[in-house]
DNA sequence: CTGTTAGCGCGTTCAT
DNA sequence: ATGAACGCGCTAACAG
């Protein structure tokens, strides 16, 4: 049962190759009872044009890479879902590629849309090998993980308006020594978070302690490290912003192996909104960024790019939401002095 | 800057087409000095062979499709990076593909095959389309998920020794009455590791009470939603084998909310070793499985099948093992009987 | 409206 | 050892 090719079809419809070609793709273009006689045919031989010849001839793959930072974390997952979605639903499909923090995969992965393995590229690694200038690269949408430098298209968040609102919630509480462990200072969103936690505390005036702050690698291990940290530097603080929920859950399993309560002691604030948040104990107050959505709409943005139409904004912006859970509460020992609540 | 075709490069160097073809897939079999002439016009041409042109002139695309049963659930994310290792190392990429529990998005996967969008796939669905006999599958191999009846090359691990490994560990602390979360029923591994923990307590000579096992369906919630259900029906145990850490990360919430202690009063094994694991509190005991072995045994195994070699064996086994960690400790108010430690 | 003709870019016979 | 010629399966330009 060798798959029909079109010459079959044509030869048992009685007309050429061009006709059933046109019969598919320009239905209208072609005369009814002709049009009936191919699809019968069609039928019958359970022709299905080979995409591999489509694509060739037409130059085009009908895929597109998805390149992450990296792979295990499950933080892409939705992203992934939600690309994935409008892939589908516009013909595509989505390879996903691991850049493991290695410049040579990414140079590999973007080739791979150059050699024609796939049409257009969603990136988010955070970072581009200095060997791959962006005005040489393929069709390509940045989502989340933003380029420092970058002018190319981007769907993302406001990182440093979302941190901000985080600390604002402690500071409403009545916390005014707030310590923050950050993402790996390296990617623009770590920076960007860590500035508007400066923000929240500069408008509530608050003077940033530098004790205060933790460089974390947004690894669980990274959470109770900066707690452990700044317990040795004799810190004090009564709440913690940490830059992603799995340090945040790191930092309560380490609080809490020290006899501190979450959030009687200490408070909270975790970012994403990952399962971490609702399966941990407590259930972590925290950001959550609309993943699936940020996926769909970068997806959305590379697909009128490779379909030659005009783009909407070349900075789609996401809306966070900071989602109240059990871990934060109002500081023990404070007197509230009207702030907030 | 229009790319180089395999023209511009013979018409350079004075040689056919063929020849360059050759230089390239067959160095060998060309003269030395005709060899250094065409390497020589390739670089300084930087032609590159376009990529959909081989793989169709080879009808081959040297991609491959993972489809996994749910993409949000983080238990793949290893397998994949596994399996994009060993693809990533052979010239292949990897498709991700989302079954989410769909007959449909299955068929729509196996047909990228067929089209010749892929070369082969491992499947890790679980279950297979009644609608898609096996015998009419391209190149697949089943990891993981086993597939009931299947005679497909497998990679997977022994669920039930497994089980049974786990409620072992429980008996020797001392337990005997034992409950069991299941996963769906409706797949084999779940049965499997069902049947494991029968196997332990009948080896122990305890006689199974079916009050004790509640039917789960892998979620967190089912973890609460089991002790909840127990505790209604009367039930009266020490311990709990969760089929997986999620489960059992909700089982522990729902004791902890009822005043119990884990491992105090109850100790519980869960199934997986996900981060869920570690970040748990108090961490996991439970059943490693080797994910990211797994996912390079069965893409090495797609390989060989793909490029026609032998395969060592089509039914590959990977290890499991044991990690103890906070969640179990010797049942309260139990005068151990020379049982175990 | 339909058929003929001409490739897309490459790998591979089959001669030489 | 090398080149001419062919074809993978399909679509698009051009006639008719």
């Amino acid at each position: 049962m060798a798959a029909a090719t079109i010459r079959n079809v044509a030869d048992l419809a009685g007309v050429s190759t061009a006709t059933v070609s046109r019969t598919l793709t320009h239905p209208e273009r072609v005369a009814k009872a002709t049009r009936e006689r191919v699809l019968a045919a069609v039928q019958s031989t359970g022709f299905v044009p080979n995409r591999q010849a489509v694509d060739f001839r037409r130059r085009a793959t009908k895929n597109i890479v998805l390149l992450v930072r990296d792979i295990t974390n499950p933080f892409y997952l939705d992203i992934y879902q939600g690309v994935e979605e409008l892939a589908f639903a516009n013909g595509y499909s989505v390879l996903m590629g691991d850049a493991a923090y290695d410049d040579t995969r990414v140079a590999r992965y973007v080739d791979m849309v150059r050699n024609r393995q796939a049409d257009g590229l969603i990136l988010m690694t955070g970072w581009l090998p200095e060997s791959l200038p962006e005005h040489n690269l393929p069709t390509t949408v940045i989502a989340l993980e933003l380029v420092a430098g970058s002018a190319l298209p981007v769907v993302s968040i406001d990182n440093r308006a979302a941190a901000r609102m985080a600390v604002e919630h402690l500071i409403a509480l009545g916390h005014r020594r707030i310590a923050h462990i950050t993402g790996p200072m390296s990617l623009m969103m770590s920076a960007e978070r860590h500035q508007g936690y400066l923000d929240a505390l500069a408008a509530a005036g608050i003077r940033p302690d530098p004790q205060l702050t933790f460089n974390g690698d947004f690894h669980l291990a990274a959470g109770g490290e900066g707690v452990r940290a700044m317990f040795r530097d004799g810190a004090d603080f009564t709440a913690i912003f940490s830059s992603n929920d799995e340090m945040a859950v790191g930092a309560i399993n380490e609080l809490r192996a020290r006899g501190l309560d979450v959030p009687g002691d200490i408070s909270i604030v975790g970012f994403d909104d990952l399962n971490y948040a609702l399966s941990s104990d407590p259930p972590l107050t925290t950001l959550r960024q609309p993943r699936r959505e940020i996926g769909r709409r970068a997806m959305q943005m590379l697909v009128d790019l490779l379909e030659g139409r005009e783009l909407r904004t070349r900075h789609d912006e996401a809306p966070i939401e900071l989602v109240v859970r059990a871990s934060t509460a109002r500081p023990r020992n404070t007197i509230l002095k009207g702030v907030g609540a």
